[in-house]
DNA sequence: TTTAAAATTGAAATCCATTTCAGATTATAA
DNA sequence: TTATAATCTGAAATGGATTTCAATTTTAAA
């Protein structure tokens, strides 16, 4: 069943057909017609003709790191629920925190697969930049900020910030830090960086190791928070840039027979469903992921409608998670 | 640039250039002409053109009730995987456990957008299994046996029965289960009936009212708890469907001050990281969900390459993951 | 009633590759 | 050396839509 067939059957010309389905100029009885071998057909026009000739997919590339982790799954949640209501459709990659895997598939969607992309990103090297820029269609960025592009992020600086104010304000005096790699600019650096000009604005010394680096999964933040402990002498509170880590944390005080919050204050962030699942729940910082993921997709939207994009950078806020 | 322009530049036939790219015949000259055109060029043939006059897309369509979980992204994560081995690419359409929507994704994946279809089940209603017999492309459900499908599917009736066997084992004398709908039948039914024909065939009475049935949330498991508790007396240990259900569980046990697992041992099922988080960590029930996701696949790459088919039905093993 | 503008129409060109076909070359076996 | 098989080749058909173009019909304004 094609275009010609249906044509014939209604009598009209292929390009009828094509313009009942595309809202071009049409009679009302040519309409009629069409309308009704259509529906004793069930013809539905090829997407893939329509693709060579349109030279649009109606797909949009989603790289991620990974997709089974609490915070991207919400992102990546986020965006099918906006794309589900369009007529876009998901082709999801994932690198699995594959730096070469993410250029590869940043090149793949290159040529002309997708109609646009939205990158999930974690780290951004020069290389990727060199590749964004050769990208032939538009792209969001989401979890990190990168001048020139069009991204959506979180405020990771002040929210790390209010979170380590609020412990110095419950009377914690001596603060360790989980850190993940300062790579990773958002829940890397900035994370950091809102930690330690906390500790400073706060009146409190600025030390620079009181902090360890851990990958983003329970058990490092499990077997860093040894070293993490040696480092500061007898920290009061750990403060972790994410709640994985945090549980981790968690579960090495546990077994270690250190009370928590009593000896320790231990805080995530991400406000998943771990944090509210340790013994004592943890405090943490709520970031909007899903909201993120959304964004994303209504910013990638207006960029393929050409508007002119009116959205360039969105910074998210965020609130954060106490449990009394 | 187009396989025309390649080809003249090429001083060959455009059919040689597709010779070139298809492994057909050609000779050594007219190989290396083209070979040094093309890297010059950077040309690369439309995947669309291709697609419209093969009728292979390379895209394999994926249907999961959510992905923000963490059963469900492990298999998700597994079908990537594999599929990133491949030249195919995934089209993930999210369902957010509407019936309604699953159909939709289903037939729209009807009309040839994808070369196959890996299908993440829970509920398989009847029209299910309509849609499922008019589908124009080959299927692998995921999570849930079939009849008459390929499908990779856990042994869940087991290891509820074994994990029902342990319990009784150590002691505890009155159990009570938490368990997803019955339309489930993976999750749903067949846990609960292991759940169930252990207890009898460890010699104690059937109950009927020992259960109650919540959704897959941490929420709906801490807010059931209290019936269940009600229902049964005083049960001495709980079995869940799934470990968030059991998370949830831990929570509303803590916050009543009854000691797990002294008063009443707690397991869910699922081996998640949640299950290592509360305290003290859950009894649970390892699954490979990876695994699934990664056969899945092979089974769909094997129907795709039109071998017929020699795994039609896969039941992967588990085994139990207790604390102390 | 004219005239200009808006709506309607279908033929044909276009998008870009793959594949069949029939013929031409080259290699291998007899 | 000849017959046969194995390679190689390009023209043309094919897949299934959209879109331009020029012509025609309707509608609205003057």
């Amino acid at each position: 069943m094609n275009i010609a067939e249906i044509a014939k059957l209604a009598g009209v010309s292929r390009a009828a057909v094509s313009r009942y389905f595309n809202d071009g100029y049409i009679s009302q009885q040519k309409r009629e017609a069409i309308r009704k071998v259509v529906e004793e057909t069930g013809y539905r026009p090829s997407v893939q003709a329509q693709t060579l000739r349109t030279k649009k997919t109606k797909m949009i590339g989603v790289i991620v790191p990974k997709v089974a982790s609490a915070s991207i799954g919400r992102i990546v949640e986020g965006v099918l629920s906006v794309l589900n209501e369009s007529e876009y459709q998901a082709l999801l990659a994932v690198t699995q925190n594959n730096p070469k895997r993410e250029l590869e598939y940043l090149s793949a969607f290159h040529d002309k697969q997708v109609d646009g992309v939205i990158l999930v990103a974690t780290v951004l090297t020069s290389e990727h930049k060199r590749i964004l820029k050769a990208l032939s269609v538009p792209v969001v960025i989401v979890g990190q900020r990168l001048t020139g592009y069009c991204c959506v992020f979180h405020d990771d600086y002040h929210a790390s910030y209010d979170l380590t104010k609020l412990f110095i304000e419950k009377g914690r005096k001596k603060l360790g830090y989980m850190s993940a790699i300062q790579q990773d600019k958002a829940v890397g650096a900035e994370r950091y960086r809102g930690f330690r000009d906390a500790v400073r604005d706060m009146g409190y010394e600025e030390l620079t190791d009181n902090f360890v680096i851990v990958s983003f999964s329970v058990a490092s933040g499990y077997e860093k928070t040894k070293e993490l402990l040696e480092k500061c002498g007898n920290p009061d509170g750990i403060i972790c840039a994410t709640d994985t880590m945090a549980a981790g944390c968690m579960q090495y005080l546990r077994e270690h027979k250190i009370e928590v919050p009593k000896q320790i204050l231990v805080a995530g962030q991400g406000d998943s469903e771990m944090a509210r699942i340790t013994d004592p729940p943890l405090t943490t910082v709520h970031y909007s992921y899903e909201k993120s993921g959304q964004i994303a997709v209504q910013m990638l939207m207006e960029l393929l409608g050409q508007g002119e994009a009116a959205l360039k950078e969105v910074k998210l806020g965020y609130h954060l998670v106490e449990f009394n």
